[in-house]
DNA sequence: ATTTGGTATCTTGCAATGCATAGTATTTTG
DNA sequence: CAAAATACTATGCATTGCAAGATACCAAAT
């Protein structure tokens, strides 16, 4: 699968599980994976990034398998930058679909 | 528009419209400009690489209009690659869409 | 004749982002 | 102790889009 087709869209997937419902890290990366490839290093990062732009605040819970789990939770402001993107994102995929498209569609 | 979303997209978009018919990398440029922002210092060096890696092949055109055109053309190896860019394309869209959607629209 | 502007190609270096890899550290269970 | 669950950090690399500028050709306006 194309690496590149990635970028940008990682952030999104997490603000949109996170809009379902709070969620640790670690939990991200086994929900994200089923549909695309992803490792621990970059999910981190990333929530510390959100973090800092004020879209999720965390608190922490203990865990009865293991270490305490620390649950990122959508700000007000993640919510409504959550919808932006996922708006952004459908129009780009619309657009991009229908220079794909073309006009013919047999093959 | 976030301007992540373009990574890895825009080699589809070229091979997908050189699939339809050959092209000069001006005429892509206001083709593509069309649907997405871009601009020539993107294209002229993403096809060079297309033709580094034998995806497409070029030849001279004059025209009346001003500097000689080069067209690009898809080469057959060119063409696999396309049918092959787009269906990971359309099954990364679907993946992301599924992680997208949480409320399950019909399933 | 010179300038301007649209058409057309190409190069260079930079910025952004994700990835791979490789660690450190804690807690619970077996 | 070892393994699994869980969190976090660091570093350097690869990819790719972009801005900016150089070059060239042609036609119309000055």
């Amino acid at each position: 699968m194309n690496a590149q087709f990635k970028k940008g869209i990682l952030e999104l997937c997490v603000l949109a599980l996170l809009k379902e419902k709070d969620r640790y890290g670690y939990d991200l990366v086994n929900e994200i994976s089923k549909s695309i490839e992803i490792s621990e290093g970059t999910i981190y990062p990333l929530l510390r990034r959100l973090k800092n732009v004020g879209y999720v605040k965390t608190y922490l819970q203990e865990s009865q398998e293991g270490a305490p789990r620390k649950y990122y939770k959508l700000t007000l402001k993640g919510q409504e930058i959550t919808d932006e993107l996922k708006q952004d994102w459908l129009e780009f995929v619309k657009k991009v679909n229908s220079l794909l498209g073309g006009e013919s569609i047999n093959e």
